[in-house]
RNA sequence: GGCCUGUUGGUGAAGUGGUUUAACACAUAGCCCUCUCAAGGCUACACACAUGGGUCCGAAUCCCAUACAGGCUACCA
């Protein structure tokens, strides 16, 4: 048997060869700038906000360079797969506004020239390049069982050596083609390894896109490629994936360097020409004294559903992200205050390579600073979509008086200094509920100051009586000062702080009982604008109710 | 155990051998403004270049050790 047939006796026919496959997927055509970049997630459902982080990097390197985006499903352990996995995964990024130009657009569906981009899809085409691998010596069956290996390992921690399958440890590395043909006769069950041609001792130098220069000893561990299950492992796949797809910038978590020697060898073994990477810190999050990854199951605002879920706006985190990774982008941001993330030109060199923590007191301030700026029906649409999802109580409110509620959200919206005090959306309630005489139900009062409840009515009625004026904010404020003057109370705040003796009270303290009687809160936004928005009748009706 | 990577104030960071007595932003505190709150203005704050050596006229920046943190060391990605 000569190694081309001891080949396919190992792994079958293929449907194609690999001569064949490099064919079918060409050189793209693209700008020499253009990017190729890539989003590969394991279909669990789950998008973590550093996977968030990644692909959101993978789209805006592709975007701005007119290069290709994809999304590729790396579903190769069967154990993780979870139903519904990839299209979870497609509509949380969707909510980001990322979008991929070619690959999975469904759990089963894809578009684009270069795929299948599910990788359970593409066992054919790795098994054509396993063959190949095979029949120039470079890939070779083994035999080792579950518990060989585990003794293998134990006595390698034993003697403080080196663990894995490598050297005199791997065992059927040169056994010959009429030996392994003997034992697979036999029954017995093998997966295919790596015939590592690399020397240990031998450093190897890599450069990395954002850390820069990096020096490795050179792989020599036989490593797995094709599983007992058929499948190639995640090193061998992402080799023939991306250099079929042609990837250009591979962009990944840290934990993938110390696979860089393996990488790197996998591509020369194959005669592919290696992509560029980009090795991401991952997000930080503080417990105590220590520091640690943002955990899936211990932080909630891991999970990117969450900040859907407190309506914090998709491009505020997107903001939030962009500050992390490039920290320019905040001074460029307030340069140019209505300038778009899209406007900005992501660097390399401005991205670090050390982990970040995850600041949520930050993230709130930005998103703070965003709502701020938008426009009342851009708020207003906001809080429709939350509210629909999440509160439907105040959805019908807000449907029912849609012109009122736009104007509500207008107050001290739209000016040169906007108010800045809303961050989420599941703040919305506790903020505009005594707007809406449906949800007005006021269970204690502060009034501060004033607490007698005579002076109370007598401050009410003789505002409704005489002063009561909404035509512009001055005549309205020059009215509750001579409302203060009538009753004793200083209009003049200097004049008060002089000799506080001389007056009941000051003119914070009257606007402050007819802020209290009216919301029953002692901090709302603007009051004439409040009054305004109400009309006489509805003022008068909360006064009666107080009184 | 072995290998790799990282370490600037409470946080994110600027900084790539010489206008660094180390930007800026968030957080915090105070004052001002003010009908409340938020915002805004001003100011303060923070023992900030992990530690110890070295190279150099000169080091946060280059080199070496140590400490700490993270990662990898799977037929998981």
């Amino acid at each position: 048997m000569n190694r081309k047939e001891f080949a396919e006796f190992l792994l079958g026919k293929t449907e194609h060869t690999k001569d064949e496959y490099e064919a079918m997927y060409p050189e793209r055509n693209l700008d020499s700038n253009a990017m190729v970049t890539r989003f590969a997630p394991s279909p669990t459902g789950f998008v973590h906000i550093g996977s968030l982080f990644v692909s959101f990097l993978d789209r805006k390197y592709a975007s701005q360079t007119n290069g290709v985006c994809y999304l590729r499903i790396e579903d190769t352990d069967t154990k993780r797969t979870v139903d519904n996995g990839v299209s979870n995964i497609i509509r949380d990024l969707a909510n980001f506004d990322i979008n991929f130009d070619e690959g999975m657009i469904s759990d089963t569906e894809d578009k684009g020239n270069y795929g299948p981009y599910l990788q359970s899809s593409r066992e054919d085409i790795y098994k054509a390049y396993a063959k190949d691998l095979i029949e120039k010596d470079l890939a070779y069956p083994c035999f080792l069982s579950p518990e060989e290996m585990e003794d293998i390992r134990n006595m390698q921690e034993d003697i403080k050596a080196r663990i894995g399958i490598y050297g005199k440890y791997a065992k059927y590395r040169n056994l010959s083609v009429e030996e392994a043909v003997e034992k697979i006769n036999n029954g017995e069950k093998y997966i295919i390894r790596l015939k590592s041609p690399g020397n240990f001792d031998n450093k190897i130098i890599f450069e990395d896109v954002i850390r820069g220069r990096m020096e490795f000893n050179e792989n020599d561990l036989d490593i797995v490629i094709i599983k007992s299950d058929g499948l190639p492992t995640y090193h061998f796949a992402h080799a023939i994936d991306d250099h079929l797809m042609h990837t250009t910038h591979v962009i990944r978590g840290d934990e993938w360097v110390s696979s860089i020697p393996l990488h790197v060898q996998l591509f020369d073994v194959l005669g592919f020409k290696a992509p560029k990477y980009l090795h991401i810190s991952p997000l930080m999050k503080k417990e105590g004294e220590t520091v640690r990854k943002l955990s899936k199951r211990k932080d909630a605002e891991a999970a990117v559903s969450y900040y859907h879920e407190e309506g914090i706006p998709t491009y505020a985190v997107l903001l939030y992200i962009m500050t992390v990774a490039n920290s320019n982008f905040e001074a460029w941001l307030d340069a140019n205050p209505n300038g778009k993330i899209e406007d900005f030109e992501l660097t390399f060199n401005k991205m670090s390579a050390s982990g970040s923590l995850f600041d949520m007191d930050k993230l709130l301030n930005i998103s703070k600073n965003y709502i701020s700026r938008l426009n009342k029906n851009e708020v207003y649409d906001m809080a429709i979509n939350y509210t629909k999802e999440y509160d439907s109580e105040l959805y019908d409110l807000l449907t029912k008086y849609k012109d009122y509620s736009i104007d509500v959200f207008n107050i001290e919206r739209e000016q040169a200094k906007p108010r800045k005090d809303l961050a989420k959306f599941s703040e919305i309630r506790p903020y505009l509920w005594y707007m809406y005489d449906e949800l007005y139900e006021p269970e204690t009062y502060e009034f501060m100051n004033v607490s007698d409840k005579d002076e109370i009515s007598r401050i009410l009625s003789t505002y409704m009586d005489k002063y009561y004026d909404v035509t512009d904010k001055d005549t309205w404020f020059n009215n509750i000062k001579l409302l203060a003057d009538e009753l004793g109370y200083a209009s003049n705040m200097k004049e008060y702080k002089a000799n506080p003796e001389n007056f009941k009270g000051n003119v914070a303290d009257i606007a402050t009982v007819l802020r209290v009687a009216l919301t029953s809160k002692s901090q709302t936004p603007d009051l004439y604008e409040i009054m305004r928005l109400f009309g006489k009748d509805r003022v008068l009706n909360r006064y009666k109710k107080f009184i």
